[in-house]
RNA sequence: GUCCCUGUAGCUCAGUUGGACAGAGCAUCAGCCUUCUAAGCUGAGGGUCGCACGUUCGAUUCGUGCCAGGGACGCCA
């Protein structure tokens, strides 16, 4: 709303200094700011400063110039009643200040929307496949999966709201030398539990967890001796294995509220025939040659630091291989968007996997690899330190049965995508000031509680027609509200579902100013009215912002 | 060795495509609950924005060099 407004002032002003000024002489574009101070007004303009050189004058004469052609400007148009007045400021800002009536329309706009104030079609319906976790279905979630999930499933519902189809999808690599580890895991604590003796594979499982299968396993299936162990084809090991642990992990996950629309299997996606279509397509384009009787994709040509063998010279594929089959896959499906999430181990990664979508023809933009940065678990105020393959590590069902689904989903997302974590899982579970988890939602469940009063007292709030709400904290909450549009954009530009986490504390922040200093319900039936409604708003807007993060509403706390 | 990322308050981090005196949370100190939820609000102290040049009317932001920390560099997945 602060934005469209902004965009056609700009238009409009653009039109009058081409009117007022001499042609022949371009300036450069008239762009208006939101000032970080509300003594600067609504929206400041730094034309003056960029003239200067071009005019060979000083910037405040300039400015004071404009400010006269675009206080002119206003008359007669819809602006008219919206700007309450034009100013220059050192070294030579032009700074708009808005009536109240300008921003009376927001309030009013997010009761027309109500639940999809926020909403639009930037997207278009393009269809956009946002692909995380993906975890080799070799043990349980870690928290640096469950971050990935929290930040995957955010990223999705904000693009979603903005216009995008998206799907979340979850690619099972079950196809390669780590579920053969996990098969012959499970099989060497088999032999133990009857009795028997068995070195687990160098790189093998040690977690507690492939014990507790292959208990789950000679159970099942009735075996009681070594011998009937023995007569076992290795395969039932590792399709038990990874079907014992897909379930696990998407209970994990449906847990965490994030649901896949997608499971795709490596196994289903990588045959031989696709593989070998992929190999032919790049043969024929001529990014494939020989060396050391291995077969290398030329990423080179693509910018990346080296080419990348695809087939070994022991004639087996390389994990990269299969990887190239997989995105052609995502292609054919008509995403024209792809947004993979990876760990940071995956960082050097991606030019082979960009090089390899262009070798594929399509356009390198089209995918995006996002790195998310991995999350430091603390408890008892020291870091606890990971392995997967010994089996020490924290899971994401700790977690969430440690400080519950909210606070974790908000811990995962309180940073940038990029930046490392801290996680408390102490101050997570505390019920104190000090965590920052139910700040957003405190604000929340407070309007919850006015509009009980409210229905005690029989007061009802109006939703348009606004005239009484004129306090600093009553317009700075305004305003706050007329950017959240602003900061779903600022997701999608990042990628990253941060903005809105950051934009949800501030619009938190400024509503529980609002509250401190005003009754919502008091003396003025009048005032009560609007206030009642101005509380309201805000409650739309966080429930819109805390739904697309994942994180619930409460209505008490 | 090559490449990438990071360096902002005691701690953890913001800083919106260069903008107006550098911000928040926590921690410390001082205040605010007979009235809609104090999981809240107000105020104070605390920073040569790693260092040095350069570009610009203007640099935490852009460029170069240096210093410090982290990561990636497999015919593994």
């Amino acid at each position: 709303m602060l934005s469209d407004l902004r965009a056609q002032l700009t238009k409009h002003l653009e039109e009058s200094l081409k009117r007022n000024l001499p042609s022949g002489v371009v300036l450069p574009p008239v762009d208006l700011d939101f000032p970080a101070q509300r003594l600067h007004g609504e929206f400041s303009a730094n034309i003056a400063l960029k003239s200067a050189k071009l005019l060979r004058k000083a910037p405040a004469v300039i400015a004071e110039e404009f400010r006269g052609i675009f206080q002119d400007s206003l008359t007669d148009t819809p602006f008219q009643n919206k700007i309450a007045k034009i100013e220059v400021k050192n070294p030579g800002f032009i700074n708009f200040f808005l009536t109240p009536l300008a921003l009376f329309g927001i309030l009013e706009e997010i009761f027309k929307a109500k639940n999809d104030y926020g909403r639009c079609d930037c997207g278009r319906g393009q269809k956009v496949q946002v692909e995380f976790v993906s975890a080799n279905p070799t043990g349980p979630l870690s928290v640096a999966h469950a971050r990935q999930a929290a930040v995957g499933d955010a990223l999705a519902h904000i693009l979603d709201f903005l216009g995008f189809k998206a799907t979340r999808e979850y690619y099972i690599n079950d196809g390669g030398n780590q579920i053969n580890l996990l098969g012959e895991s499970i099989r060497c604590r088999a032999i133990e539990l009857l009795g028997g003796e068995a070195s687990l594979p160098e790189n093998g499982y040690q977690g507690e967890y492939i014990k507790d299968m292959a208990r789950e396993f000679i159970t099942k299936a009735g075996i009681k001796t070594l011998e009937k162990l023995a007569s076992q084809d290795r395969v039932n090991f590792k399709n038990y294995g990874v079907e014992y642990l897909l379930s696990v992990i998407r209970k994990d996950l449906e847990d965490f509220n994030v649901r896949f629309e997608c499971w795709t299997n490596e196994s289903k996606v990588a045959t031989k025939e696709n593989i070998a279509a992929v190999l032919n397509l790049l043969e024929e384009k001529g990014f494939l040659y020989e060396k050391d009787g291995a077969l290398w994709f030329k990423s080179t040509h693509f910018g990346d630091d080296k080419d990348r063998v695809v087939k070994k010279s022991d004639g087996s594929y390389t994990y990269l291989l299969p990887d190239i089959v997989y995105h052609k896959n995502k292609y054919e499906r008509g995403f024209t968007k792809i947004i993979n999430i990876w760990g940071p181990d995956h960082h050097g990664y991606i030019p082979r996997i960009k090089a390899a979508v262009q070798a594929l023809g399509k356009s390198p933009d089209s995918l995006n690899v996002l790195i998310v940065q991995l999350a430091t678990i603390y408890r008892d105020g020291k870091p606890v330190s990971m392995s997967t393959r010994r089996g020490e590590f924290i899971s994401l069902r700790e977690v969430i049965d440690e400080v519950g689904v909210d606070a974790a989903r908000f811990f995962f997302l309180m940073r940038h995508i990029d930046a490392h974590l801290d996680f408390d899982l102490e101050l997570a579970k505390k019920e104190t000031p000090e965590n920052p988890v139910y700040y957003i939602q405190y604000a929340h469940a407070r309007i919850h509680s006015i509009n009980k009063k409210a229905g005690e007292t029989g007061l009802r709030q109006k939703e348009k027609g606004f005239s009484l709400l004129k306090e600093p904290e009553e317009l700075e909450l305004i305003k706050r509200l007329g950017s959240f549009p602003d900061s779903l954009m600022i997701c999608y530009h990042e990628l990253d579902p941060y903005a809105l986490m950051s934009y949800l504390h501030e619009l938190a922040m400024t509503f529980h100013r609002f509250y401190d200093q005003h009754r919502v319900i008091g003396e003025d039936p009048e005032l009560s009215c609007e206030r009642l409604a101005l509380a309201n708003a805000t409650k739309i807007v966080l429930a819109n912002g805390l739904r697309l993060l994942g994180l619930s509403t409460p209505e008490r706390m």
